[in-house]
DNA sequence: ATCTAAGTTTGTCCTGGACAAAGCGGAGGG
DNA sequence: CCCTCCGCTTTGTCCAGGACAAACTTAGAT
């Protein structure tokens, strides 16, 4: 029975590389040229991570993520690392307009109250008041907290799918189906998070343009594929804080060139926020009510 | 400008793994041992992949999750790979139930018809009865096509995200908060196919369980605790047809020893489809109707 | 202040070897 | 006849250590 009592004391390679999303050849010359991590050996020489260490991997990558070199915080200590983090958060720390009670909200104990309150919040405001100044505020609130580690793994896929469930819901309902402009929304095939999608296509469909969402990850070639033979006018692309900002430039100057001229593209998230100048013949939409000046003036130079 | 038509005529050995999900150390040891596939090389003595290549290798991906081994069919010719889907096809054939006419309305084009036509099945069908009865089947379908090559990429998406907006507005609507059991829905790291998660969810809300779902992609420890941390009776496991079979079980068994007693595992999906013996302690669904069947059992037993 | 050029850092790719886990097939027992 | 056990083959993943181009930094020039 060597199953017995085992919680999974250690990780091998391809569990770091899924857990903290860093890859594993990464993660060897790392520990070549940092001395970090440095993870035990099994009979076969194979490494074995200890938890702390992934723990500390977790925290260097969301470092990285906001754009800390490896250099500086690969062989830091813990406690300089804490130390970074906090400077890190103080400089966004403005986190403005999110009334925190619905972020206690997202505790596992606590899932149907947050869902009630999304519904409630929705109901009070409207569907594009509600994208903008309630879940895109709630999102950011809880990327920090997760950041800090006050929120755990579950608790944020959980915030995740409540939002989900609400804004898809809400959609649906609207359902316009001959509207203009005809919207192609997806995300290139390295970036999995859905939400900034859902929240762009919750601003444009109350304004009675038609979108349509293929969700994440969709390959460049199959993107112009699809805006092509589905007679699209405007395809939509979202990046999140964690994509690396050169490879949405080149992926989106990439696809400039595939379309033709007559589909629009717009770019959203923050990997592309303030990168307007390196995008020729990309529109850069700095927030959810840019989305609806970018509507606008779309309308207004094809009517 | 050397950006000009460049369509990605060729892939380098990332992008490749991106888009057929084959690890770039496969993809390496198979050239070596097959002579298959044989990539360009740049200046560096980089691979390049050409898109037919690409192509044959999404064919013997999809062989492979069907259960053929790579020595037959990694060296094989075209033909005889298209030879070998048929073949495949023709034992899973008897596509059970599905009628065409939704499938035919997964296309780019008809995305507006497809949401209206699975809202109008919906609300004839209620929603245990339309999961069971159009959703599973029309999935089913879909992966056939795709397999077949009748259906692309994003056509695959949008009718995933399709039926996710129908099926979360329809859950959402539901909202038994204080009911029995309660059942934690997830997959495993490895897992990101969510429809089936989706689809037991629809099946349980109106029966009156409390379902909480953090989507997919859940390690282990994390479900542990989760499980634990929200008191829930009964957690459920979704695999599909991609995921190895053995990774299923281990996962399960470690799951199994890690939660108490007290709490229930249900697993549901392909990849674990008649395992029940190799899987003490977990109760294996074997299709959606089995999810009810599961259910009522467990009501009889905590009453 | 904005741009260019040289220098440094950093992630990804390479080869070729090794090995354990998964799958297959035959032998033996219920 | 069905099931289980066991040896053999197949197959995916891991390793080391070298290489290099892309990304970033810094310094200098316009």
């Amino acid at each position: 029975m060597n199953d017995i009592a085992r919680f999974e004391p250690v990780h091998n390679i391809a569990a770091v590389e899924r857990d903290t999303g860093i890859a594993k050849d990464t993660l060897r010359v790392w520990e070549r040229r940092y001395g970090f991590p440095t993870p035990a050996r099994d009979a076969n020489g194979e490494r074995l991570y200890a938890p702390e260490q992934v723990d500390k991997l977790r925290l260097i990558r969301r470092l990285l993520d906001h754009g800390r070199r490896p250099a500086r915080i690969v062989g830091a200590s813990a406690d300089e690392l804490a130390r970074m983090l906090d400077e890190c958060l103080a400089t966004s720390a403005a986190a403005p307009g999110c009334d925190g009670s619905l972020l206690e909200l997202v505790r596992l104990h606590r899932s149907v109250e947050l869902a009630q309150a999304l519904r409630h919040a929705l109901m009070k405001q409207g569907l594009q008041r509600f994208v903008a100044d309630t879940v895109a505020p709630l999102a950011a609130a809880v990327g920090e907290a997760w950041m800090r580690g006050e929120v755990d793994v579950p608790e944020e896929h959980l915030f995740t799918e409540q939002v989900q469930n609400v804004l898809r819901g809400a959609i649906g309902a609207q359902a316009a189906s001959g509207g203009r402009p005809r919207v192609l929304l997806t995300t290139f095939p390295e970036e999995e998070h859905v939400l900034g999608l859902l929240m762009a296509e919750a601003m444009l469909v109350p304004e009675g343009a038609c979108c349509v969402s293929l969700g994440t990850r969709t390959p460049l070639a199959d993107i112009r594929s699809a805006a092509v033979a589905g007679g699209f006018d405007i395809v939509g692309l979202s990046f999140s804080i964690a994509y690396p900002a050169r490879q949405a430039i080149e992926g989106l100057l990439a696809l400039r060139e595939m379309l033709p001229t007559t589909v629009d593209i717009w770019a959203g998230g923050a990997a592309v926020r303030d990168k307007q100048k390196r995008l020729p013949g990309v529109r850069v939409v700095g927030d959810l009510d840019g989305t609806l000046a970018a509507l606008q003036q779309w309308r207004a130079q094809h009517s």
